[in-house]
DNA sequence: AAGTGTTCCAAAACCGGTTTCGGAAGTCAA
DNA sequence: TTGACTTCCGAAACCGGTTTTGGAACACTT
């Protein structure tokens, strides 16, 4: 009869049974008006014919998907990011043990991610959209807020109220990472930050000024810059910073793409990470591990956030106010090998990086 | 009238033109016989109201659901792999073109693997499957296979016959690689590979054997370990080719998480990979550029590789058969900083090695 | 015996599209 | 003028579920 391979549908069962779709409907939904012998007969030919219902049917009536959306931004060929398949992994996991399923989209651009998001809804392909990388002002959050149409951020932008967020505490962790390093006996601690167009960039230096705050620290503003976040923005920050009369021996990075920069212009010029200055990155990305010396670096864990806001986006659904759907945790600091007390002060640094700025060589040569 | 936020359906069209619905599906899925009047007529009205089908209405009816479905294989916690978020890349830039989508799910067991299948299946959520890390004999496949429902593998089975697959000549890249440290000058090269039930690891090995043979070069059994793939499978297969009496002064190894082990071994030896000792991976792995040194590795552009599968499953869901959608490619090596000539004779080497190995402290202290 | 509830389920409407069927109107040749 | 074709489109069936409606059968009052 049915020409798709082997799909049982209701009316499969219903005749197998003897009654109408309609009752085998509300036995598998869980309606009371059935009666046991009923109940039981149905259930047993759903059993013997395997069969389950169609997602497509169901759906055009409920008006619900059982699917969630994420669109993740790709640089143009440069690879997706290694937090993110974490983070979906954590996300499906959790949407798994509700029987729902996660729909993974890429944009490539600004415009190709409200498209994206435009297409989706329209076709009604999901339910909700969990938002990453959230900027100060994103223009996602404002299209999906103004649809009304649910969602949950990991991240906040720069007005965090109205809408569903999960987020780390920028602001304590990097506060945080400040009263460490004090505690460890540096003086001088920099900071080397990303674009204050990205919103947590602009909470990691708010920490940053804070922590230094709060220890009664002066705040310097020499020793903080601002770089695109990349291994050569960490390389430029680590120039403009140490290149100075009274350089930091303690730098604190806003990313660890900016921690391994710094690290890679400190090796540069002879400094060993550790000891002879101490560096600290955030993500808690693997490949720190590798480094020489492996990265000491601030952590969420990106499948807990997964599952986190995997979770939110689902009681949002089911109708909990977004208001109350808003929550932040702390990142943990995961001591690796790049951070130790100082071995010298600010100008002993500055004396020895004097000379060895001017010897250095244009290019990363390596040498026999 | 509708309750769904803004959905426009398709009568609202039909009647804001005044004609019957079918009409309007019609213009819209490029039937001819409709008048150019009525068709312009029509296409204005969906302009107007920004009209987009649901897609569960048409999957409803069609019995597709223009969404491709992939499960990813997690271990217990220990994060995502590199190489699938590049994939997963690869396959969304494909399908967005095509307007499909791709649903991600992820299985930490087989069992919860094959039912995850059955699941997306029988609810008709998907239309087809893509299935990475293929095992020599793998379950997945036979279930897909016994069903008759589409995929497409990235890697082959020990069968490869009647299923669409796309891989890597991995026979013909390690044997490429043989050749290329034959040419440095090695004459003693080893070869750390991965559990043979694994497809591709196999192959590798395949392929270094027959590089062997094709240059002449007698194949030394002591000069192949197998080890579980992971740094510190790296770690032991270095340890058992490296404290031999003959020890090998390159290495070739099946995956670039046993090459980053070797080196660090090599490390904690003194030796300096790319001098005293050459060591090449494979996969291509972003983490492999911050090593010390760089590692050199053969590389699958993922990204592509998801792109080429994706497009294979669309052919294969237009009415290919499998059998025509069967391609290798060949990987690219990417040379960074960790082959190179030999610097001394495998006597030589086992010389040094000897007094290290044994002077060699139980743990990897880093001292001062 | 008639009226009033329950209990249980069949039948039909509905979700929003696609596709089939058939017929009205216009065109053309005989 | 009539018959045969086209051209164009309305009406209805259909996809496979869920939900509403309504009524048969039975038990229970009064």
């Amino acid at each position: 009869m049915s020409r798709l391979r082997g799909s049982v549908t209701i009316d499969d069962v219903a005749r197998h049974v003897g009654v109408a779709k309609g009752t085998v409907s509300r036995v598998l939904n869980n309606y009371t008006d059935i009666s046991d012998s009923t109940r039981k007969r149905i259930l047993k030919a759903v059993q013997d014919l395997g069969y389950q219902p169609s997602a497509t049917a169901r759906n055009l009536k409920r008006g619900r998907q059982d699917t969630l959306g994420i669109i993740i931004p790709v640089g143009h060929g440069n690879g997706a990011d290694p937090f993110l398949a974490e983070f979906i992994d954590g996300i499906a996991r959790a949407l798994d043990e509700l029987g729902l399923d996660l729909l993974v989209t890429t944009a490539h651009s600004r415009d190709h991610v409200i498209q994206t998001l435009k297409r989706l809804i329209a076709r009604r392909k999901v339910d909700g959209f969990i938002v990453t990388r959230t900027e100060v002002d994103d223009p996602r959050i404002a299209y999906l807020n103004e649809l009304n149409f649910p969602f949950v951020a990991h991240g906040r932008t720069g007005d965090p109220s109205g809408y569903a967020w999960f987020d780390i505490d920028n602001e304590a962790t990097f506060a945080d990472g400040v009263r460490h390093l004090y505690s460890l006996g540096h003086e001088r601690i920099g900071f080397v930050g990303g674009s204050l167009d990205l919103n947590f960039a602009r909470q990691r230096r708010e920490g940053y000024r804070q922590g230094l705050e709060a220890l009664g620290v002066r705040h310097d503003p020499d020793l903080e810059t601002i770089q695109t976040i990349s291994e050569e923005g960490g390389l430029a920050g680590a120039e403009a910073l140490l290149s100075q009369a009274a350089p930091p021996t303690a730098m604190l990075c806003a990313t660890d793409a900016l921690a391994i920069g710094v690290v890679q212009f400190c090796r540069k010029l002879g400094l060993k990470a550790g000891s002879d200055v101490t560096v600290i990155g955030y993500d808690g990305l693997p490949v720190g591990e590798y480094l020489d010396p492996p990265l000491t670096t601030y952590s969420q864990s990106a499948q807990e956030a997964g599952g986190r806001v995997a979770r939110m986006l689902i009681d949002l659904l089911d109708g909990k106010e977004p208001q109350t759907l808003q929550a932040l945790a702390k990142a943990r600091l995961i001591r690796r090998a790049s951070d130790g007390a100082p071995s010298m002060t600010s100008d002993a640094l500055a004396n020895v990086l004097r000379d060895r700025l001017n010897q250095q060589p244009p290019s990363g040569s390596k040498g026999e």
